[in-house]
RNA sequence: UCCGGUUUAGCUCAGUCGGUAGAGCGCUUGACUGUUAAUCAAGAUGUCGUCAGUUCGAGUCUGACAACCGGAGCCA
């Protein structure tokens, strides 16, 4: 009889069954009479143990000189073992190579992030790796789920742009046939557009900012997810916000705990971010909370961040600060109804340091204040000629944020860089590979 | 763009007072029946980032440049 094809991450149902399953090797222990062969096949990483008596000559001595990340068959019955880390293992009966490998580069040995990066190519099939897009993967899935629940339509804005919502951010600039355009740095004023013809949407998708970052916290190209909600004010805005990011959290509770083992991180520290309300602060608190602890600040001043790391460490959970001075956010946000100086707006900070993940605010509704504030920030006002328009045929409260998907990984994985959040980071010195 | 740091074997690094190149891992061969970065024995390995300077002599001292890393600013 034929042996059944599974992965690994299925190998608990196939107790005392024989299986085959297509796999590589990552690293391989042997002696005289037994050969141990670490394995992954993309879905787990598990062990199998090659048994000389078990198996013919030629296989025990291809088990010996099996290389590392050679491709091979493997057949065998699995076994509950508690010796085994994933608590399974195989007793191979039968190898059969696949692709031979020669000098794969990444040996399981301390290895720099510059040579890592270089080879990011072949890192993504190590461990770390593998549980970091294992857990992205769910808050994708997780996201959807979410929104589709919340009754969101997804509305994809377009990459390719010809002005600059935000203005002031350096946008990469591309030829477009005759005329010049740019990557999308953001969706929200598309999404706006949606969320007037749809009541409730969100985007997904790639993000482009031409910054000369160089910090832990950016990348040239990440991914963001925006919702933005028709006749709605920012209190609403912000009971979604949390019970967003306390769903994508539980989310990866459930569904990723052998994710979260490989990389060390403690699952009773997340549940505390599975609560709900988080703790809410006005930025003149926050002004005056850094000011206590003796950091150089002044009302009216965007905070660094050394700043945010503070406030976050301040909290258990994550935390939101409110209504932020005009001066240093965008035009297109809601004046507060009782003070000229701040907006209707609000960021999110990630605890345990991670600063901001979150940001968003109720929008400007009145055409003529938002055409002031387009030509104030020194804008072209026939670009946003179709934005106004939002506002000239049946205006709305409306409301959103948006939530850089990188920086909520790094901080539910407890990475120290964002580079490690997506498979291929982007950054001002690497477009490679 | 600014500040700080790094650059030596495939990888991670050491290299003292300026005197002619080292370790561990990985790799190859062998031993070992439960290994978890296994262990033990033997073996092969270099444009010391680049260019110039000082010196009898430079991996080591000086200068310029480059690449990268960390932080700042900007931002999600």
């Amino acid at each position: 009889m034929m042996a059944t094809q599974i992965n690994i991450i299925d190998a608990k149902n196939y107790v005392d069954q024989e299986v085959k399953i297509g796999v590589w090797l990552t690293d391989k222990r042997s002696s005289g009479k037994i050969a141990f062969l670490q394995l992954r096949d993309g879905t787990a990483f598990f062990q199998g143990v090659v048994v000389k008596s078990n198996v013919s000559e030629d296989t025990f001595a291809m088990a010996k000189h099996l290389r590392q990340e050679s491709s091979f068959w493997i057949t065998g019955v699995i076994h509950e073992d508690s010796r085994s880390h994933f608590g399974y293992e195989i007793e191979v009966s039968d190898i059969e190579l696949v692709g031979e490998s020669e000098d794969y580069p990444i040996t399981p040995k301390d290895h720099g992030i510059e040579f890592l990066l270089d080879n990011r190519h072949i890192w993504l099939r190590s461990r770390r790796p593998y549980a970091i897009m294992q857990i992205r993967n769910e808050m994708i899935q997780a996201t959807y789920r979410f929104f589709g629940q919340e009754g969101f339509l997804k509305f994809d804005p377009p990459i390719l742009t010809g002005s600059a919502p935000e203005g002031t951010t350096e946008l990469f600039h591309i030829e477009y046939f005759d005329t010049d355009a740019y990557l999308s740095q953001s969706g929200q004023l598309y999404e706006e557009a949606g969320a007037l013809a749809f009541d409730k949407v969100f985007s997904f998708g790639p993000t482009f900012r031409a910054e000369k970052s160089k910090t832990r916290r950016h990348l040239t190209e990440f991914w963001m997810i925006e919702p933005e909600m028709a006749f709605m004010h920012q209190e609403e805005s912000l009971k979604i916000q949390e019970r967003y990011i306390a769903y994508l959290v539980q989310s990866v509770l459930d569904h990723c705990d052998y994710a979260l083992k490989l990389l060390d991180r403690d699952p009773e520290v997340l549940k505390k971010y599975t609560k709900t309300p988080y703790p809410r602060i006005s930025y003149d608190e926050a002004v005056k909370m850094l000011q206590e602890a003796d950091f150089d600040v002044k009302w009216g001043d965007d905070f660094g961040s050394p700043e945010e790391t503070y406030i976050s460490d301040q909290f258990e959970q994550p935390v939101f600060i409110l209504n932020y001075p005009k001066a240093i956010k965008p035009f297109y946000m809601k004046p507060h109804p009782t003070r000229d100086d701040v907006y209707i707006c609000a960021d999110l900070l990630a605890p345990e340091g991670y600063g901001e993940i979150i940001g968003g605010s109720e929008r400007e509704t009145d055409y003529d204040q938002l055409k002031a504030s387009i030509e104030n920030a020194g804008l072209d006002v026939n670009a946003y000629e179709w934005y106004l328009d939002l506002r000239k045929y049946g205006s709305v409260p409306h409301s959103g944020f948006g939530l850089g998907l990188e920086r909520a990984i790094t901080w539910i994985c407890h990475l120290d860089h964002l580079r490690e959040a997506i498979p291929f980071p982007r950054m001002i010195n690497r477009i490679q590979p």
